[in-house]
DNA sequence: TCTGGGGTCCTAGGACCC
DNA sequence: TCTGGGGTCCTAGGACCC
């Protein structure tokens, strides 16, 4: 989708239609009239998490901090996210697709890959009509890439953004590929592509011709392979139609930093709520899970992390806040804190923990019965 | 006045087991 | 009596993505 959650607010005030709007920052809770202010009213740690492309030529771009966005894009409007509503949209762009072709793999909010291998239709009438049916169904334009892998319409798809279209054959990984900066591989994020640079290797072709031993010296040799073979437009991956959640997790940024001293109540009650989120949406999804974690920021932004592990799996605050706190003592406190977090992994599903804490009990009580 | 919130995957070391 | 070779599970950190 382009701009996704730009494009859901705007079907609700067109008034800021063609000017520079960039979503992100919370919900005040005082600011009920209005919609939008101005960007250099703003005040906090929010980061953008879309600016429209008015606003990107700005310079403003996600996960920018709003008070450097402002510097760029002082008029701009600034609205904050409303992500039940972009929930809402994602599900109607999705099932607007599913319609055509059904094989859907998630790829979150606002993005998803389409397998149209079974698809006998050529392929732009087809693409076209996708494209048309997501249009009709949310009001709001996306972008779609066609190719022979996931791994290159990835890319095919940002080629011509915002309501692009762009067909890719293998025959065209080296004119129209090989030219774009190694970046623009999904997977080569801002760590590898400096390390890259520093090779002397900027565009996908030169990495396509790097030698391979070069690579498996920086990145090792699994990292490595996998580099090369995405720069000659190699992969193999499935389209994956259906995936179970690994973890869930609740994470806050406190609007100053906190002394875990002086702000003790404070983040007790933090740590309460963000134990209350996280069972929530665990109950709610229809999962538990034995592994607990938390995690810390502290002001200088660097983080830790803690985790325990359950001898049976959980989706009760309470239950959840006690192994958190077993993690918290773990930690050192010598700074103030930024961020908290918590979350849960080692899921299983509601009905298997059933069995799993049912088979647990009649053990019990079998040994209850040896000892007795 | 830097830098949200929700995820996934990979690596590496240690404990522990046979 | 100077030290194998598997394997699994767990924890912590880091890179990356939307």
């Amino acid at each position: 989708m382009d701009a996704f959650y730009a494009g859901v607010e705007l079907l609700r005030y067109p008034q800021f239609k063609s000017i520079a709007l960039v979503i992100g920052g919370r919900r005040r809770k005082d600011s009920e009239q209005e919609p939008g202010m101005r960007l250099s009213q703003y005040t906090g740690r929010g980061v953008a998490t879309t600016a429209t492309y008015e606003a990107r030529a700005l310079g403003v771009h996600s996960g920018m901090g709003l008070m450097k966005a402002a510097k760029l894009a002082p008029e701009a409007i600034l609205l904050p996210a409303d992500f039940e509503q972009y929930t809402r949209y994602s599900r109607l762009f999705k099932a607007a697709v599913a319609e055509i072709a059904p094989t859907i793999e998630d790829r979150g909010i606002d993005e998803i890959y389409i397998d149209l291998t079974e698809h006998d239709e050529e392929t732009a009438p087809l693409a076209q009509a996708i494209k048309d049916n997501v249009r009709r169904a949310t009001g709001l334009s996306c972008s779609i890439g066609v190719a022979p892998n996931k791994l290159l319409a990835k890319i095919a798809s940002d080629l011509d953004k915002p309501d692009g279209l762009t067909i890719l054959t293998a025959a065209d990984v080296r004119t129209r590929i090989w030219p774009l900066p190694a970046r623009k591989i999904n997977g080569i994020g801002p760590r590898a592509a400096a390390k890259l640079q520093a090779l002397g290797i900027e565009s996908i072709g030169a990495l396509a011709q790097a030698e391979r031993a070069l690579l498996a010296t920086h990145f090792g040799a699994h990292f490595g392979d996998w580099l090369l073979d995405a720069a000659q437009g190699i992969d193999e991956r499935p389209v994956v139609t259906v995936r179970e959640p690994k973890s869930i997790s609740c994470e806050t940024t406190f609007e100053r930093d906190l002394d875990v001293r002086r702000d003790r109540e404070l983040l007790s009650h933090v740590l309460l709520q963000l134990c209350e989120r996280l069972s929530g949406n665990l109950v709610r999804k229809g999962y538990l899970g034995k592994t607990v974690g938390v995690r810390l920021r502290y002001e200088d932004f660097r983080g830790v992390t803690r985790a325990t592990t359950l001898s049976l799996p959980v989706n009760d605050t309470e239950a959840i806040r006690q192994a958190a706190r077993v993690c918290l003592k773990r930690v050192r406190f010598d700074r103030k804190l930024r961020l908290l977090g918590v979350r849960i992994g080692s899921l299983v599903s509601a009905h298997a923990a059933h069995e799993i804490n049912s088979a647990s009990a009649a053990s019990e009580r079998q040994q209850g019965a040896l000892f007795s």
